[in-house]
DNA sequence: GTCTATACTTCGATAGAC
DNA sequence: GTCTATCGAAGTATAGAC
């Protein structure tokens, strides 16, 4: 993945970068990772990022030049990561069902939702998002089609694109709010989500 | 960040305090809510908020004496806002689409985004926008009892906690997908809602 | 690959003059 | 009520030694 193997030319001091597989770079990522999800994006600065990680802060700049290259270094792994659980839920025997467990999984909502307030003024990161939500999304839908077809459900009574977005809507707001520590409604929506997924694919094991 | 958290009550030395109907207090306050919708809350520091409003820095501090306390002012003033407007919308002919229109209204919703990434870091704001969130919750619960009781809706057959968090769940992130330039299945899902609501109470005018 | 050292910017916050 | 002046802490980023 060389992203600029001609910098060498460009100017008089070509700045030195880090491998992608090393040990320490992962350890940033991480390090950077668990202080968006405890503090929110802020937190998640050169120093401190560093300091969780029991490093100095320079490497930051050593592996990742800027902090928006470190913050879409995060956006990619956290992606590349979720895609690949989403294609086993997609791919399970009740594909709804994990899906919907899947998007209630309460680590991964929290980082989506800080990346997201991060893309707002961050136009790099806003890009990144923006077409991983397109993959995400595509794939859901390859997935959903299926099973109408399967349930001999038509498509057009309840469009797929809707009904994924319901899901994710649903699952999404829910986190939010409780991590906020609001749960009004929410044992109530729970259950009536059960109810359908029972209706579509039959109750859980 | 904030070094210093919990100061309010112990010196001996009682800083001075601007009034609450101040000019100079509403243009900062102002400032701030430009800044955080455009930027993200990051943006809103005390340099920045005083520039935009054309004052100096120190003047921020006069007014509010922490950043933390910036934040909750404005928390609260827009909170008292969406309260007044929401409830004309909920004692409008048609409560729920009234409702549903004012959450999908795109202002609100982008403020309200960054206020719960900001909760994450700064308990203040969280404290306050739970309970904010409960007084909104509880007052739209109301309403919407009357409004079956008029449609005669068994409350028991959809619970309206859980259609409230239903519409809520579909507004939010309709505003915050698109926010993100990304727009699947949100004509579907649209077209959805405005044949459940005409069921509800009828076509709009 | 990691370190020391450092440049420069911006932050929140306060004291005290006017 | 607003100003000048200032503090110390923290931020991003770079150069160069080891």
């Amino acid at each position: 993945m060389g992203a600029c193997e001609n910098r060498r030319h460009m100017t008089a001091t070509p700045r030195r970068i880090g491998s992608e597989d090393s040990a320490t770079r992962t350890a940033l990522l991480d390090a950077a990772e668990q202080l968006m999800l405890e503090e929110g994006y802020a937190a998640a600065t050169s120093r401190r990022v560093a300091a969780r990680a029991g490093l100095k802060p320079q490497l930051v700049h050593y592996y990742f030049r800027t902090m928006d290259d470190l913050f879409l270094a995060l956006v990619r792994r956290g992606a590349e990561r979720n895609l690949e659980r989403q294609a086993r839920a997609l791919a399970s025997p009740r594909p709804l069902r994990a899906f919907w467990e899947l998007s209630c999984d309460p680590s991964g909502g929290a980082l989506t939702m800080e990346f997201s307030a991060l893309a707002n003024h961050r136009k790099a990161i806003k890009a990144e998002l923006s077409t991983y939500a397109e993959t995400f999304r595509r794939r859901q839908a390859e997935a959903l089609s299926a099973v109408f077809e399967r349930s001999g459900i038509d498509p057009e009574a309840f469009p797929p694109d809707a009904l994924l977005l319901l899901v994710t809507s649903i699952s999404q707001i829910l986190g939010m709010e409780e991590r906020l520590g609001f749960t009004a409604g929410h044992a109530e929506m729970r259950a009536l989500v059960e109810r359908y997924l029972d209706r579509l694919e039959g109750p859980a094991d």
